[in-house]
RNA sequence: CGGGAAGUGGCGCAGUCUGGUAGCGCACCUGCCUUGGGAGCAGGGGGCCGCUGGUUCAAAUCCAGUCUUCCCGACCA
């Protein structure tokens, strides 16, 4: 491609509108503009990094046994009726209305769709498993869209669904996918970790997310040194080896906290360590009242919490709440002869034993209390946050925390829309059976954002190799000068008959323009023809990620290219 | 939805407090010059100052309303 003919409409400044660095980057590498508020115009060159991106996954899913397919973005209410989630869903979902007036919603995903479809055409085990994707612009209207292609509310994602006779095909099936996922962001060159995630209600191990590593992710995952554990940190189990705390402690007793209502205060004003402090956590689960109980040096982790309790509603109580249920004012709280429906307390609050609580009046606060002996608990449960000083639950090692982005999730969906929508087969014996169903979801666009931030530097995007939207570009310095200019065109087509993928830049701009154009959009590899080169016999490449520049002999280079290209493929740990 | 900030040529911003000729840099057009890291000189085009209403002899500027965008939070199959 010759960049004279190409659309390419970069900025030197930074755009007032964007904070992170992908969303600066991209606006400025012409390869996005916005229309609004979390709705992005591709351009040529964006369009071209996704489509790249895009490919890669197809390939893979393919070769997975997937097939793709693609759906209709505007899905009818009564099919979202039928699965309940036409008012489970929330705002999120954009609803609109035919002339007809007729309910439709635009998709922010397509389990409906995907399973009216194959309940009208499949009846057979003998026509399972079926596994279909496809790549579509999907709507979701986010409260708030931010940070350019990371949180949109119109977006590029490749939804895949599975369907299975039983739970071990369905197991099976997943077992293929986390495959193909695996292999899809090794190819696209990203430093990425596959965790465990929160199953909700569902549970067991079908659920993991698929983080791209950067400091600017939005997301924790706690991640073992020694072992292959890795799980998002509102799903990482938090363990202790010490036995369960047989002993008891001195009788309780109050003891006055003028004004002490947090965890600091009261350790600092009864000079106790604040892990022997309990926090009492009040929440309403489903319209009842429900205590936590944490160490005060911890975090409680509401999604533990909430899948403990089976809850579909959980909501930190109101202060009035914490007064009618405590009797006392907020920070006062207490397990001890506390009327609430249920009182869980964390495991770790079972390994020992002489806590300071709450007592459930103004000012005052207890101090050798037994849980054993004083409270009634409905029992002892994971409930915090991991914390970097916590063994690894798998192996006991060290356990470090990165920030990641989240660009897929892989989920066993098992039977639930299935059921509500009644799709089944017949088995060998003629028995009617529910299809069991998996999901998998890759975000697109925000995949080159997250490659964004985990590449660039203070020049521009670093893009791997495998979705740069060109591989190489090809700069010829001053096209006024006609040996220059006749070499450029000469490299353009031996470069193109190689079959790589090359942006000729053939404007007629001053050397360092290009160069900052070039470094901005980051192209893995620059082929720069200049006077000084031609004099030398030689072409000299620039190696975008490292930076590093050789010069290629002008007689030999079809061979010395291919021979360097592979080595800046393999310092991506791809394969050209 | 709560808190904060901002809307002025295509982009980035000043001007608003203290009302009176709309301005700067980049980009764009023409010419000269220049060609290894976003050059230089000269000339030029381009504005419903978000929108509506009010105050005033006079509003980008003051007042009220409204819309939009961004940031923090809440929310997030």
């Amino acid at each position: 491609m010759r960049l004279s003919n190409y659309y390419l409409p970069t900025l030197k400044e930074n755009p007032a509108e964007a904070e992170v660095v992908s969303h600066r980057l991209l606006v400025r590498a012409g390869m996005i503009r916005k229309l609004t508020s979390g709705i992005y115009t591709y351009l040529p060159l964006g369009l071209k990094s996704i489509n790249k991106t895009a490919d890669i996954i197809k390939q893979e899913l393919n070769r997975a046994g997937c097939l793709e397919v693609l759906m209709p973005m505007v899905q009818p209410a009564d099919l979202w009726q039928e699965t309940g989630r036409w008012e489970e869903y929330g705002k999120e979902l954009l609803r609109l209305r035919d002339r007809h007036a007729r309910d439709s919603c635009l998709g922010p995903t397509h389990e409906e769709v995907i399973t009216d479809l194959i309940r009208r055409d499949v009846h057979s085990y003998r026509q399972l498993p079926v596994n279909l994707y496809q790549v579509q612009t999907k709507f979701r209207d986010e409260i708030r869209p931010r940070f350019g292609l990371m949180r949109c509310r119109e977006f590029i994602m490749k939804d895949a669904y599975s369907f299975d006779r039983d739970e071990a095909g369905a197991e099976r099936t997943y077992m293929q996918m986390f495959e193909a996922y695996t292999r899809i962001f090794q190819r696209l060159g990203l430093d990425f970790r596959s965790v465990q995630a929160d199953s909700g209600t569902i549970g067991g191990s079908f659920s993991h997310e698929f983080m791209v590593l950067a400091e600017t992710g939005e997301d924790t995952i706690a991640v073992c040194s020694k072992c292959t554990f890795a799980a998002n940190l509102e799903k990482a189990k938090v363990t202790d080896a010490r036995p369960k705390c047989r002993e008891t402690c001195a009788e309780s007793e109050p003891v006055k906290t003028p004004d002490m209502h947090t965890v600091q205060k009261v350790a600092d004003f009864l000079q106790a360590h604040p892990r022997k402090i309990i926090k009492t956590m009040l929440y309403e689960a489903d319209g009842k009242a429900v205590a936590a109980l944490v160490p005060g040096d911890r975090e409680l982790n509401e999604v533990k919490l909430k899948n403990y309790l089976n809850a579909v509603e959980l909501k930190l109580a109101s202060p009035e709440q914490v007064v009618a249920w405590s009797r006392a004012k907020v920070g006062f709280a207490g397990p001890k002869d506390l009327e609430v429906q249920t009182i869980v307390a964390d495991t770790l609050l079972s390994k020992e034993t002489d806590w300071i609580t709450g007592a459930n009046q103004d000012e005052y606060h207890l101090r050798h209390v037994d849980l054993k002996r004083d409270v009634r608990l409905a029992g002892y449960a994971d409930l915090v946050n991991i914390r970097e000083t916590d063994p690894c639950p798998d192996c006991a090692a060290a356990v470090s925390f990165y920030k990641g982005i989240e660009v897929g999730h892989i989920f066993k969906l098992g039977a639930k829309y299935s059921r509500s929508m009644q799709a089944t087969f017949l088995d060998e014996k003629g028995e009617e059976k529910e299809i069991i169903m998996g999901c998998y979801g890759i975000g697109v666009g925000r995949l080159v954002a997250a490659a964004i931030e985990q590449n660039h530097d203070e020049n521009g995007i670093i893009f791997p190799p495998s979705i740069a939207p060109f591989e190489t570009a090809l700069i010829a310095l001053n096209v006024q000068d006609q040996e220059v200019l006749a070499k450029a065109e000469e490299f353009y087509a031996l470069l193109e008959s190689m079959g790589i993928d090359v942006l000729f830049d053939d404007r007629d701009e001053r050397p360092g323009f290009k160069f900052k154009d070039a470094d901005l959009a980051g192209y893995p590899m620059q082929v720069i023809v200049g006077g000084k080169g031609l004099g030398k016999g030689v072409i000299e490449v620039k190696d975008r990620r490292t930076g590093d520049r050789s010069e290629l002999p002008m007689n030999d280079f079809a061979a010395s290219f291919q021979n360097w290209r592979h080595q800046v493929w393999q310092g991506w740990g791809l394969e050209d």
